[in-house]
RNA sequence: GGCCCCGUCGUCUAGCGGCCUAGGACUCUGGCUUCUCAAGCCAGCUACGAGGGUUCGAAUCCCUUCGGGGCUACCA
């Protein structure tokens, strides 16, 4: 990544909280996380809630929690403060206030009357003769007597930023050079009527007010880039200190829109409900418009950020893929150690009613994890794994009671209760030793239907744990009593 | 419509002029293993959007074209 200048890097992730934070939003979050602390920089997180009608303390809340949840750790920004503070747009509004009065005073802004009827009106008269929409300049120059007109009105103007005739061009650190004829990036608002600013004054502002060096943000706001480099000219910034902009790719639904409700969930609250872990979501996010390289995928976070770099960084969207994120999960459930998974397991044992959280349950989780920890792929799966061992009402599962039902499996039953009951130790491997004696060789029956009734009356379903262990788990008595009901 | 961005297996990607009859991962299919389900192992399927150049040689460079996306707000 191109340093246009020597100073310390600082990184800023600046959302505009109008919902929950979603999967695009994150991405771009993590990435400016992990170019900031593999450069050794600040990473700041600031608030964009210019959009008052749109933006709520919740979803601010939010997207706080998101990021702690996540492990993408802030050196400025809400509830840690910093040098440039505060960092809520919401609470710099005379800063804003002050430089737009100033870029008024120097002739770079002006004020517009026109009403939104009128310009939609002039918008549309464009749109048909074909020529680029936009603000068409009206406003630059007023005659004293529509001044006064529209004062006696009652009009209340906006603050418009004059764009000079030319072009902006800026090097884009994903995309290489972008330039934009000025014919197309019409004199743009500033400061609405109420005399609230708007994101683009906002967010050059305080960019370089924060000293922001880097700014890596989404594909969107490209296009929007020559008004903020218009913004930092009428502030009087140098174009040497202007920030390095890396406009990031899209990360896009199943089908080929952007990501949304429709084509896939977005909200990372629901995947954290869904059992997926926060370090299993940056890792396949960060595969997302970004590669390691040497066929590398699985990544720790300290290694994310040992290895990003913005020039490996892609400048295509990538799509996003639920199967390879579950892969990921379950790749770094199976890396978790015992201790860790039992404590990452216990919550959604409680919520989904399992446990209620005592000593006695959670050392038979712990003791039971071992057998089930390959075969989960998010947190979640841990509650139909394990709860044939906490049901107080044990019930077979409906789709199961019929292969527990016929002639062969009744006898299965019968033949295991006459077998295991005399059994004076009880573990798996007595079990398996006992039931192999009087199913397979005894009654010379394939492992698989043996079992699988066994299985279905201990555990309650077809898809269990290993049957034998299982069944040590459960204790003699459990086990002994469900296959007993079991049979007719 | 205009401006801008983008284009390698179904998906994420490696590739930055010869190592590419294009590699890895996920998915899918088949097999092995096996008490179910997983995990693991093996195999298979499938890609450089198209057309022109440049070059001894192009997925890699250039042009055109087609396709996708973004922006075109007193949203961000």
């Amino acid at each position: 990544m191109p340093t246009n200048t020597s100073r310390p890097v600082r990184v800023r992730f600046a959302p505009s909280p109008t919902g929950d934070l979603h999967v695009g939003n994150i991405r771009t979050a993590l990435f400016d996380w992990a170019y900031a602390r593999h450069t050794g920089g600040q990473f700041i997180f600031r608030i964009e809630d210019t959009d008052t009608d749109r933006v709520t303390d919740e979803y601010i809340q939010a997207a706080i929690d998101t990021l702690k949840w996540l492990g993408l750790t802030w050196d400025e920004g809400p509830e840690v403060g910093g040098p440039y503070g505060p960092y809520l747009q919401s609470q710099r509004l005379d800063i804003y206030a002050e430089w737009a009065s100033k870029f008024l005073a120097n002739g770079d802004a002006y004020y517009c009357y026109c009403s939104s009827e009128e310009l939609e009106a002039r918008r549309e008269a464009q749109r048909k003769a074909n020529v680029a929409p936009g603000y068409d300049g009206k406003c630059r120059s007023i005659s004293a007597d529509d001044l006064a007109r529209y004062h006696s009105e009652g009009r209340k103007p906006v603050l418009r930023m004059r764009m000079p005739d030319g072009s902006t061009t800026f090097t884009d650190a994903i995309r290489g050079e972008v330039t934009f004829d000025h014919n197309f990036v019409p004199d743009f608002v500033l400061v609405r009527g109420d005399g609230s600013p708007l994101y683009t004054l906002a967010v050059a502002v305080d960019d370089v007010m924060m000293k922001v060096t880097h700014v890596l943000r989404g594909e969107d706001l490209l296009s929007s880039t020559p008004r903020q480099i218009r913004v930092y000219q009428a502030m009087g910034v140098s174009p040497d200190e202007y920030p390095t902009f890396a406009h990031l790719p899209f990360v896009m639904g199943q089908d080929n829109a952007k990501l949304s409700k429709r084509n896939g969930e977005v909200s990372i609250a629901w995947y954290r409900d869904r059992g997926f872990l926060p370090e299993a979501i940056c890792n396949y996010l960060a595969l997302l418009g970004w590669s390691p390289g040497e066929d590398r995928e699985n990544v720790t976070m300290q290694e994310l950020t040992e290895l990003f770099t913005v020039e490996r960084v892609h400048s295509s969207p990538a799509r996003f893929d639920m199967k390879k994120l579950e892969a990921i999960n379950g790749d770094k459930i199976r890396e978790l150690t015992l201790d860790e998974l039992l404590k990452r397991s216990l919550p959604f044992l409680k919520r989904d009613q399992v446990i209620t959280g005592t000593d006695a349950e959670i050392a038979l989780v712990k003791t039971a994890l071992p057998i089930i920890h390959e075969r989960i792929a998010t947190l979640a799966e841990v509650t139909p794994m394990l709860r044939f061992l906490f049901a107080e009402n044990f019930e077979i599962e409906p789709d199961s009671l019929p292969k527990v039902a016929d002639d062969q499996a009744q006898a299965v039953l019968k033949k295991s209760l006459e077998v295991l009951t005399p059994l004076s130790t009880w573990n798996h491997d007595s079990i398996e030793a006992a039931l192999r004696a009087a199913l397979i060789e005894g009654m010379e029956l394939k492992p698989r239907i043996a079992f699988g009734a066994v299985r279905i009356a201990v555990t309650g379903s077809h898809i269990s744990p290993p049957l034998f262990e299982s069944m040590e788990l459960l204790g003699s008595a459990a086990s002994l009593a469900r296959i007993k009901a079991a049979i007719k």
